[in-house]
DNA sequence: CTCTAATTGAAAATGAATTTCAATTTCCTT
DNA sequence: AAGGAAATTGAAATTCATTTTCAATTAGAG
């Protein structure tokens, strides 16, 4: 089962790096080594990491990669749609994997600055209807809600 | 009925002003003219500015307030929870006027980037629910809607 | 293999926001 | 009213994430 779930990523993954593949090959752009490196440890790392975060993993490995080229590839798996960007209150992008369809939205602790997701339909209805109300097309939304943590509650009086 | 409300307006304003000279004192910092300035303009554009917007705005009649100061003071209106700051997909930092206790979230245009506010109370008790499931101390939150506005969906074929 | 266009990394540039600093102003104390 | 300490100011410098530039390298179609 635990063998199953590795093997059942691992096939994503390389799903995903197929549809990378024909993104690039539509658009006329080039499947590089960089790309390839940058694109595994990004799947691999599946969080909400930062280029510089990405950048500094991955030139434990490879001195000869360039910063440059990590914001370079994480814009294109963005506009490949195999990833998003989201900002929160600390003014960094993040970037994590997209799996298609799936949506979700951000509870972000205060304290140890942790990330955790939740889905809520209610909240993609409420959207729908909210939009309606004003005559709005809904395109997409963003919600984030700022708090402290389960953890750090716990271990903090300083709250 | 018109002039009841300007001036209904005009004692709110005042209010404020009040409370940003108390906040001062308190903190043992100075009411200056610059600041009075900056604030004076603050609570009469009553839009989502940013602190260029305002500078501008400003500094066609007085040509001696520096950007800098413009920044301090809405650093300062911010603190003293007289306004608020928000970051929509552009990445500007935008100030507005914050009433006390009302809380809103917003709705942005794609395409002309107008900002329309909307209250809900259903947000808020779905933020609540949803921050308890995940043993999470609520302090605030943030809900954007991003598409088109009714005044883009109709002037527009290119949607 | 060849050629052209895409890609790369380093360095420079950008742009919003913050910090520094010397000169000025506020306002508390006589 | 005057003195003086501490806060404030605007300009310039600085920061920091991100983007752009550019010369050298590389991918990959033909
Ligand atoms: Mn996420
Ligand atoms: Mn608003
Ligand atoms: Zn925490
Ligand atoms: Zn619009």
């Amino acid at each position: 089962m635990r063998e199953s779930r590795v093997s059942e990523r691992d096939r994503k993954i390389k799903e995903k790096k197929e549809r990378l593949k024909s993104f690039l090959k539509e658009k006329g752009l080039k499947s590089t080594r960089q790309r390839a490196l940058i694109v595994n440890e990004f799947f691999k790392a599946d969080e909400h990491v930062t280029a510089e975060d990405l950048y500094k993993k991955i030139s434990r490995k490879h001195r000869d990669i360039g910063l440059t080229t990590v914001y370079r590839t994480l814009k294109l798996l963005t506009q490949s749609g195999l990833a998003t960007e989201s900002v929160f209150a600390d003014n960094l992008t993040r970037y994590e994997p997209l799996s298609a369809d799936d949506h979700h939205d951000h509870l972000i602790c205060l304290h140890c600055g942790s990330i955790t997701e939740f889905e809520n339909p209610k909240i993609e209805r409420l959207k729908e209807r909210i939009a309606g109300e004003f005559g709005f097309i809904p395109v997409s939304h963003k919600m984030e809600l700022y708090g402290y943590c389960n953890a750090c509650r716990e271990n903090a009086q300083s709250l």
